[in-house]
DNA sequence: CTGTTAGCGCCTTCAC
DNA sequence: GTGAAGGCGCTAACAG
């Protein structure tokens, strides 16, 4: 690999002049620039980003850190992340947290490699992202809720979506109310939980433990959940699944046991993915609004960034979509 | 930020002594190490990551370039270059390619971001590609070929997926086939199209121009495309849509005007991706190994960059996934 | 085992 | 406008 140390012999000047040509200052004049550039191409010289960036301690690039790179979930909240970025003349990196404490997420996150960061991975734990966080490392989270100066929550009222979803069910007739909970320790399935209990109390209908079964967020939890209760012969009248892939795991348990939806029993999802609207039948769900999520997680970033005093939380608002797996009445 | 001075500084040794403390070379005792330890703690030490690649030249991570980031097509294929970078002990970070030269992407190219990456971009002219691949910094190219001794290919028998998909058209009685073609500039469309042609041509089927239109491989353009062709009313007997996405848009146009798939008409897609399954009637495709493409790509890079001797070029073959919506007979 | 020291490649005052 | 020199934070000889 040339260094700018070559080029700059090359042309036949000082390595600062080269350094000042290269990066367009103005300050060298046009025949010396024309030198060096010609000189760069010749060697195709390549700047070493690292140690520009060890230099001015600075990256202008952030980085989005997800569970898992491969999900679909995640199309919009990338959208959303990626406008945002690219319009602020930043780069942007997606890494990946499988691997814990050894993922390239954490490396990032501790080795000062961006400028900061977005964090939707619940196996990232509270305690690395206390760790991490400090003056011009802001980190914005969007499954959780951290107190530090320098972490930032963006979060959509999970909450809320929890109640719509259960008073829509109720509102149908049903009172025997499933909830297919995702994993326990996931902040954004608790809420849900929780908006569950509040529109069966609401609606002055005890809740029971029996109803509440789990499903791991997957298709494949979903359907074991289901099947489970299935076998059980005791169905309630309705399923409530915290995320729409297990709902979709639901729908072929049911389908498999010839039990109609929505005549025999209706069922509500949550997320309204991509798929939700192809499944048949088209499912009933509660959608967030992902991309608006992740323009605000990095518009968020920028603001920290800047120093600018702000919120530390903010809360976006869901929405019930209606289609075909809840019975109509 | 603290640094591994101060870290020295309190634990009252020298930095080396630190450095080789904090990465656990075995050549300090228990007892300094410990109090290393305890002092990078007690300063929240981390290490800038940028500065340790710096002197290593070497940063242990390489970088998936796509497209978009948000598209669900890449699901497989990314787990698939996930899996067997972490099992060599790499990291991994995946970057956009949107914004052309100013991307992200071309920054991680050109700047010796990372030790090798692999590319499927159209949108990266592959001058770009051939300035930076050198020694030392593998490339592997996904969507075309370049003659480079440090760029490298893995590609699906596109050609062969092409005359398969024609060729169980042909088989199911269908003569007059129309081909929904993705933009120009697409290695990988061309090639299915050759198929295509070749397959027509070895069942003694003119090719005709008037079947080719295009749809720019988005679902909104698959949609146009079989609208044109419907609002024309001479339709063909089947459709190949060169990749699903525009399938299942032509699927929509072709429903809303009431023609039946495939009692009256058709189709067949191309990529086998997860909606394909759930469409009404699912949709009859070619499959592609996602997965191994990805998987085998990271290992080319890796061998690559252990300097074995190697193939330049792999192509990895498809299969047919005949579901509902081509005409039984 | 521990300390001293010379860079990795680049940017950026500071003199000229 | 140009050049010399220091240093970003870290690693790895080398010497003790």
């Amino acid at each position: 690999m040339a260094t700018i140390k070559d080029v700059a012999k090359l042309a036949g000047v000082a390595v600062s002049t080269a350094s000042y040509a290269l990066n367009n200052v103005n300050k060298v004049s046009p025949a010396t620039m024309k030198k060096v550039q010609e000189a760069a191409r010749e060697l195709n010289y390549m700047k070493n980003g690292f140690a520009s960036d060890l230099k001015r301690t600075k990256t202008n690039t952030i980085a989005l850190i997800l569970k898992d790179l491969s999900g679909p979930f995640y199309s919009e909240l990338i959208k959303g992340v990626q406008e945002v970025t690219i319009r602020n003349g930043y780069d942007l990196i997606a890494c990946s947290s499988v691997g814990g404490a050894q993922s390239t997420a954490v490396k990032f996150l501790k080795e000062k490699r961006v400028d900061g960061a977005i964090i939707l991975a619940h196996n990232i734990s509270d305690d690395i992202i206390l760790e991490s966080a400090r003056e011009g490392f802001p980190i914005v989270v969007l499954d959780r809720k951290i107190e530090h100066p320098f972490v930032f929550g963006v979060e959509v009222d999970n909450f809320h979506g929890g109640y719509l979803a259960t008073e829509h069910l109720i509102e149908k007739g049903h009172r025997e109310i499933a909830f297919v909970s995702g994993p326990i320790d996931s902040h954004d399935n608790a809420m849900r939980f929780e908006g569950y209990q509040e529109a069966l109390n609401h609606h002055g209908i005890p809740y029971q433990s029996k109803w509440k079964v789990f499903g791991d967020f997957t298709r494949e939890g979903g359907y074991r959940a289901t099947k489970m209760l299935i076998a059980q012969r005791d169905l309630p009248q309705a399923f409530f699944y915290a995320n729409d892939e297990m709902a979709i795991g639901g729908l072929q348990a049911l389908k498999e046991n010839k039990i109609s939806v929505p005549n025999d029993i209706s069922i509500i999802g949550y997320d309204d993915i991509q798929l939700s609207e192809y499944v048949s039948p088209p499912l009933t769900t509660i959608r967030q609004p992902k991309y608006e999520v992740g323009a605000l997680a990095v518009h968020v970033v920028f603001q920290a960034l800047s120093k600018e005093k702000m919120e530390q939380y903010y809360k976006l608002s869901t929405e019930l979509i209606s289609r075909n797996s809840v019975k109509h009445t």
